[in-house]
DNA sequence: GAATGAGGTCACAAGGTCAC
DNA sequence: GTGACCTTGTGACCTCATTC
C-alpha cells in the first residue's frame, strides 16, 4: 500500500516519451504516482525502437530536447540551458557511455533527460539520494537545515506534487521528498562510479525496451508473459544477473496452467461484472464519467443500483444454481463467533453501531447462524449521538434516521439498502471457480469473514478522499466532518485511508475482480475446516491476479505487492468494524 | 535519518565476520562509536579486535559485503566493490597468501574485506599509515596538504564518523583521522614487505580463530572453519553451488537500489540477530540442533534465553540509546485502544486471558499508555477454568499457576518471562533502518499494534505442529490437548495453523529478519499519524525482502507471496488475541 | 616487473547567494 | 520562500614514484 510515487520501471525515470526529431527525451512526471495510466502512456513513433543502441546525442538534437521536454521553464534561462546541453552531451570520458550532466544541472542519460523524483521537473542531479531538480533540492535542504515545521496541509495531506504546483503545499512537498527517499543519509559525494553508470544504462535500456514492447504491441507477447507468470514480481529484469535473466527469457511455451489462469481471469471477471451492478451502472457511460463526478450522476447510479441489483442477483440464482444450493449453509449452525465476530455491515461510529449481522445474514442465505452476538437483534439498530439517531454507513441510503420510524422499520429500510450488495458478494463467490468445491461450512465461513472486506473493496469508490466525502447508496454525498459529527470515528478515517490508496491504484475491472476474489478466499481462517483447500484456491487466484497485473503493468509489478498488502489492512478494517459491533454489545 | 545502531567491533575496526559459503568477509560498519559497552569484548593480540556481535550470514547470501557492511543507503558503489571482490580473490603472487588488492582499491586479506579505520567504509588500501577508504584518504590528504583549519564542530567535538555521515563534521573527521593514526610520517610506499604480510596473516588468522571459537563456533561447520584458516579463499568458492558462484562472478552489478536493499537486509538481519537471543541460543550449536528437539535441550535454550536476553537488551540500550530515547513514547498518551485493542501478550484461552498490556508496555517503554482496557490491571492475570488457574501462554514459563501465589506475584513472574522478548522486539524495531525516523507516536503505535505479531513470528518455532506440542519459555513442552483442557481455545488452534505454515517455509535468519521487520511496519495503521512515512518504510523493507527471497529462492518466487499472505493471518491472530482480552474484560 | 600508495584529476553534490 | 547559479568540497579513478 505504500504508494510508490514513481513508476517503478522506472525508479528514477517514470515516464513518458517524447519523440522529437528523432531524439527522445525520456521524461516522467513521477508525481502522478497514483496514476499508472499516465505512465508510459505516450508512445513515440517507431523511430524509437532501438532501445539498446544509445541514442546519439548530436548537437542539434540536444537542443530540440530541451525545447520540448515538457518543461515550461521560466523562459529566460531556457536558451542558455539548451546551449549548455549541447556542450555536455558527449560521450562520457569515464568510458561508460550514457550518463552526462551539464553544469547547468540537467542530468541526461543517453540523451534522455532524468526527471526530479519529487515533482517531475528536469533533474539537475542526484541530490540527497534522489534524482531531483534544483528547486526540490533547495527546498529539501532548507527544510532539513532549518528544521522547518510547515503549515498543515489545507487539503488531505496528499497533494500531488508537480512542477506546476510544487509550491502550493509545503507540507506535502516535504512529505513527498521524504517518501521518494530524500535524506541526508543518502547523499553521494564524488563522481559516480563507472559501474553505477553502467548499471543505469542497462536499466534504462531495459526499461525502454519493455516500454516499447508494451506500448506498441498493446499487450505483451506470450513470451514476455510467460516470463512473468511464475516469477515473483520484479521491478526490473535488468537488475538481475545475466544468467537469471536468460533463464527467465527462455522461450518456454506457456504451460497449461497459464491457460487455466486466463480462464480463471475470464471467469472471475465475468462473475464480478455480472454481480456488481453498482459498478456497471457507473462505468456504463465512460464519457459521462470523464465529464464529471457530479452528485446527480452518482445519485442516479446508486438509485439505479438499488433497484437493479436485486433483480440481477435473483436472475442469477435461477437455473444456474438450484434453489437448494441457495441456502449456502443449509441448517449449518455457525460456530461461535465470539472470538472473532464477523459483522459484515459497513458502518463506522465511535463506538456505537448497529448490529445487523444477523439480519443481513438471514436475508443473505436464508439461514440463521447461531451468532452469540446478537441477543437483542433488531432492537439496537442505530447510532445515537447526542440524542439524535444516525446510521453512519454508506451502505444505507442516508445517515439520518427518521425518528418517527420504529426500530423495526429503520432496520427494514437499512436492510433493504445493503442486502443487494451482500447478495451480490455471495453470488460472486459462488461463481469463483473452485469456491463451490469447498465445503459448505467453509464457504459460509469465508463469506461471513470476508463479505465486509469484499464490500469495502467494491465500494471504495464511495469514499472520495480528495473531497473528503462519502457517497451513500442513495447517491447523496456527506462530508467527513458531518459524518464525524454524527458519531463516525476512527473506522471512518481508516476506511478513507484505505479507499484512497486503493483508488489510487486505478484497478481495471479485471483486476478488481481477481482482487476481490483473492480477498474473499483470504478471509480469516479461524473457522475454516479445510484450510488446505482454501489455500489451494487462494493460490490459484493469486497466480491469476499476478499474471493479470504483470500483463497489464509489466513495469509496475509492485502493484501486485501493493494489493497483497491491502489484505492486512482489510483485515484490520474488518476487525475494527467487528469491534464496533462488539463494543456496541458491551455498551449498547 | 536512519540511525545505525549496530554494535560493532569498535572504533577502529568495528567489524564482524561474515561467513559466506566459505568466504569470510571482514567487514564493519563503524557505528555509533559511542557504544563501547557492547563492542569489542574480545581482542586479539594482534590488535584486531573482534566484535562481540559477529553476524554470520546465511550461507547462500551472495553479495557478501553488501549484506553486511552496514553501509547505508546510497550504496551505489557497493555493488561494484563486491563484484571486484571476487575478481581479486586470487592467490597472491607475492608468495604470501593473504593480502590482495583489487585495482579498484578494495583491500582484502585472505578474502576478508578490510575496512576504513576512520569511517568504516571499505578500505582501498593502507593510506597514511592506516587502512582507509578513498574518501578518507583524499580528505586527509587535502587536510594536510592545504593545512586546512576546519570550522569548529557544531556539536560536542565527538561526532561519530561513519560512512554515512562522515561529511557532516570536517573537524571531527580530521580528528578521527589523526586519532586512528593517520600521518604523513606513517606512509608506506611500495609493496608490502613479505615479513609484514606474513605477520598480518598470522594476526588475522589468530583473530579469526579466537572469534570463531568464542563467538559463534556454532554457526560454521568445523570443516568450513578449517578451510578458511588454511586455504586461500578462492578455493572456498569451488565449494559453493554453481549458481551461486555465477551470481558472484556476474559482471553486472546489482543496481544501486539493490545495493540499498542489500544494506537494508544487512542491517535488519543484524538487528534481528542482535535482538533475538532465543534464536541465537537455539542456533548456537547446529549439530546439537540437528540431533534432536529434545525437551531438555530446548529447556536449556529457553532458560538461557530468559537469562541472557534481558542482559543483551540492556546492553544494547546503553550508551547507544540515550536514556531519553529509551522512552519510546515519552509522555505520549496513547490514543484509546478501545476500538482496536492491542494486547501483546501471547496467550490463548477460550475467552479468558490475562490482560497485561499495560504491564508490559510499562516495562517496555517506561510509559503508560492510556489503555481504556485495563481498569483492573494486575487483578485479572490468569485464566480460570473449572476452578483451576492457568496461564496458557507459551511466553510464560508454565501454564500452571501456583494457587498460593498472590495475583501480584503471579503477574510479576509472568511479566518477567515475557518482558525480555518484548524488549527485544522494541530494540529490533529501533534498529530497523528508518524506523526511528518515524514520529515517536507512530513508533509507539506500530509497536503496540505489531509486537504481538512479531513475537508470533519469532516464536513460531515453539509450536510443533507435528507433535502437537507447545514449548513454553521454560523449555517444557505441553501437548495441545492438555492446553485445551486448561482452557486454550480457537486462538491456540489458529496459532498452530499459522506456525505450521510459517515453519514450513524454513526461512533463513535473513529472511526471518526482513519478514519480521515487514510485519512490524505493516501493523495496523488505525492509530498512525503519518501513514505515508510508514508506508514508505514498509515499501523499502518489502523490496528488500523480495530481493532477498529472489536471491535465495530464484525458483520459488511464490515464497514472497506466501509471506505477504501471512500478514493478514497475523492480523487475525492479533485480533483474536486482542479479542480475548476484550472478552475477558466483558466477562472477567 | 609487480605491487602499492601518494597525489592528481575532475565528475558531481552540498550548501551558499541573491534576484525575483 | 524559491530556485538558478556559484563556490567549495568529495571521492572514484588515474598516474607514477617507490619498494620488494
Amino acid at each position: 500500500m505504500a504508494v510508490v510515487h514513481v513508476c517503478l520501471l522506472c525508479h528514477y525515470m517514470p515516464p513518458f516519451f517524447l519523440a522529437l526529431g528523432g531524439v527522445i527525451a525520456y521524461i516522467s512526471s513521477s508525481s502522478s504516482a497514483s496514476s499508472p495510466a499516465s505512465c508510459h502512456s505516450e508512445s513515440s513513433d517507431s523511430g524509437f525502437q532501438s532501445s539498446s543502441s544509445p541514442v546519439p546525442s548530436s548537437p542539434n538534437s540536444s537542443s530540440s530536447e530541451s525545447s520540448c521536454n515538457g518543461r515550461s521553464s521560466e523562459g529566460s534561462d531556457g536558451a542558455p540551458k539548451s546551449d549548455r546541453l549541447e556542450e555536455t552531451v558527449k560521450p562520457s570520458q569515464s568510458g561508460v557511455a550514457g550518463l552526462t550532466k551539464g553544469h547547468n544541472g540537467v542530468t541526461k542519460f543517453n540523451g534522455m533527460v532524468l526527471l526530479c523524483k519529487v515533482c517531475g521537473d528536469v533533474a539537475s542531479g542526484f541530490h540527497y539520494g534522489v534524482h531531483a531538480c534544483e528547486g526540490c533540492k533547495g527546498f529539501f535542504r532548507r527544510s532539513i537545515q532549518q528544521n522547518i515545521q510547515y503549515k498543515k496541509c489545507l487539503k488531505n495531506n496528499n497533494c500531488s506534487i508537480m512542477r506546476m504546483n510544487r509550491n502550493r503545499c509545503q507540507q506535502c512537498r516535504f512529505k513527498k521528498c521524504l517518501s521518494v527517499g530524500m535524506s541526508r543519509d543518502a547523499v553521494r559525494f564524488g563522481r559516480i562510479p563507472k559501474r553505477e553508470k553502467q548499471r543505469m544504462l542497462i536499466e534504462m535500456q531495459s526499461a525502454m525496451k519493455t516500454m516499447m514492447n508494451s506500448q506498441f504491441s498493446g499487450h505483451l507477447p506470450n513470451e514476455a508473459l510467460a516470463e512473468h507468470q511464475d516469477q515473483a514480481p520484479q521491478e526490473d529484469l535488468s537488475s538481475k544477473p545475466k544468467q537469471e535473466r536468460e533463464t527467465l527469457k527462455s522461450p518456454s511455451p506457456p504451460p497449461s496452467s497459464d491457460m487455466a489462469k486466463e480462464e480463471v481471469i475470464g471467469m472471475v471477471t465475468r462473475a464480478h461484472k455480472d454481480t456488481f451492478m453498482y459498478n456497471q451502472e457507473q462505468s456504463q457511460n465512460p464519457a459521462e464519467m470523464m465529464q464529471s463526478q457530479s452528485g446527480e450522476r452518482v445519485s442516479k447510479n446508486t438509485e439505479q443500483y438499488m433497484l437493479s441489483s436485486e433483480h440481477c442477483v435473483s436472475g442469477l440464482s435461477g437455473p444456474q444454481y438450484p434453489e437448494s444450493e441457495q441456502h449456502l449453509g443449509g441448517q449449518y449452525k455457525g460456530r461461535s463467533t465470539m472470538h472473532y465476530p464477523s459483522g459484515h455491515a459497513i458502518c463506522f461510529t465511535n463506538g456505537h453501531c448497529m448490529n445487523f449481522t444477523n439480519g443481513y445474514t438471514q436475508r443473505l442465505c436464508d439461514r440463521i447462524p447461531e451468532d452469540v452476538f446478537s441477543p437483542n437483534r433488531n432492537t439496537t439498530y442505530s447510532c445515537s449521538t447526542g440524542g439524535r439517531m444516525h446510521l453512519v454507513c454508506p451502505m444505507s441510503k442516508t445517515p439520518h434516521v427518521d425518528p418517527n420510524k420504529s426500530g423495526h422499520e429503520v432496520w427494514e429500510e437499512f436492510s433493504l439498502s445493503f442486502t443487494p450488495a451482500v447478495k451480490e458478494v455471495v453470488e460472486f463467490a459462488k461463481r469463483i471457480p473452485g469456491f463451490r468445491d469447498l465445503s459448505q461450512h467453509d464457504q459460509v465461513n469465508l463469506l461471513k469473514a470476508g463479505t465486509f472486506e469484499v464490500l469495502m473493496v467494491r465500494f471504495a469508490s464511495l469514499f472520495d478522499a480528495r473531497e473528503r466525502t462519502v457517497t451513500f447508496l442513495s447517491g447523496k454525498k456527506y462530508s467527513v466532518d458531518d459524518l464525524h459529527s454524527m458519531g463516525a470515528g476512527d473506522l471512518l478515517n481508516s476506511m478513507f485511508e484505505f479507499s484512497e490508496k486503493l483508488n489510487a491504484l486505478q484497478l481495471s475491472d479485471e483486476e478488481m475482480s481477481l482482487f476481490t476474489a483473492v480477498v474473499l478466499v483470504s478471509a480469516d481462517r479461524s473457522g475454516i475446516e479445510n484450510v488446505n483447500s482454501v489455500e489451494a484456491l487462494q493460490e490459484t487466484l493469486i497466480r491469476a491476479l499476478r499474471t493479470l497485473i504483470m500483463k497489464n503493468h509489466p513495469n509496475e509489478a509492485s502493484i501486485f505487492t501493493k494489493l497483497l498488502l491491502k489484505l492486512p489492512d482489510l483485515r484490520s478494517l474488518n476487525n475494527m468494524h467487528s469491534e464496533e459491533l462488539l463494543a456496541f454489545k458491551v455498551h449498547p
